[in-house]
DNA sequence: CATTTTATGTCAGCCTTGTTGACATTCCAA
DNA sequence: TTGGAATGTCAACAAGGCTGACATAAAATG
């Protein structure tokens, strides 16, 4: 039944059996549920999404980026980054400031509200993160982290990639 | 600035830092892209979502299974699967029959359309999945499978155990 | 200088997929 | 026989995607 597509009569790839390969689907699947879980939870209280989450983090990550960048990495409409952006706004979570040199852009900025927020949701999913890490140490993170960053397009990864270079 | 809640002042625990964590982190939101990107595309395509990818998945992973089955591993609501599953059984993809013994429970099984469906869709995900695992060899995707399956919630690590037990 | 392009904002409307609440039906089990 | 479980369905709503259209300001280009 299983491994009749890519069966590789070869011992050393029996990780690319499709069996292998629906493991490691499903594991993304159930994971990323876990993943999120902990900041749904909190962005429920206070009435925001993982909309908001994503917005708030690379915020905080690349303070002063403009709404176009942060268009590229979210990869969606900038009328919808735009409803998102505009209640943090609103409610004073985000400083939007027009650009100096070029003055059409906008520059964005958490507030200290904003960081308070954002610190809340990061430290949630990090505690998540770090109980995995811990658990499995540090040679299945290296493999984690090799799997993920081959599963990246290529302009994801270019973006994620851009964003190490900045801080490390 | 960096690891500052976290300082471990261990060289071994250094993959536990706030930096290493965000990396994690954005790897998991940068990767989750990529996972779903192809079948996001064939689905646009014949104006289905990502809800019925779920639910053909795992009516193919486990045919006969119930909607209350369906229900606790996507984690929604019945209302929301239940439109979800109309417009399968509609249009032909998702077989839906009485149980024998409790005529209440609906089994749920894909017809030759629908498994055609479901075929097309995880043969896009696991080419990119193949890619990326033969990239970075066997090692590195022990490594990717313990991280995840740490992450997950117990329930959900519980329905990720089911499914391997009954095929493996 | 005139024109075009770019960056952004905003309005309106639509879709998917999630939610809750209410209520009907069927039927197993105590 | 009654209670509860499994399911279906209707209605309403919200978040957050999307498209299209249009306005504005400013940069870039001819």
């Amino acid at each position: 039944m299983a491994d009749t597509s890519t069966a590789p009569g070869n011992e050393a790839l029996l990780f690319l059996t499709d069996d292998q390969l629906r493991k490691g689907i499903e594991a993304m699947f159930f994971a990323y549920r876990g993943f999120t879980a902990d900041p749904d939870r909190i962005l429920a209280e206070k009435s925001y999404g993982r909309a908001h989450h994503r917005a708030v983090h690379f915020i905080n990550r690349s303070p002063g980026t403009t709404v176009n960048n942060l268009l590229s990495i979210l990869g969606v409409t900038k009328q919808s980054l735009n409803r998102v952006l505009r209640t943090l706004i609103d409610d004073g979570l985000v400083d939007s400031r027009i650009g100096t040199k070029d003055k059409r852009e906008r520059h964005l900025f958490l507030t200290e509200t904003g960081a308070e927020l954002e610190a809340e949701l990061s430290t949630a999913q990090r505690n998540r993160m770090r109980a995995a890490f811990r658990q499995v140490g540090p040679d299945a993170v290296i493999g984690f982290r090799q799997v993920l960053e081959a599963m990246m397009d290529n302009d994801m990864r270019r973006h994620y990639t851009r964003l190490r270079e900045a801080t490390e």
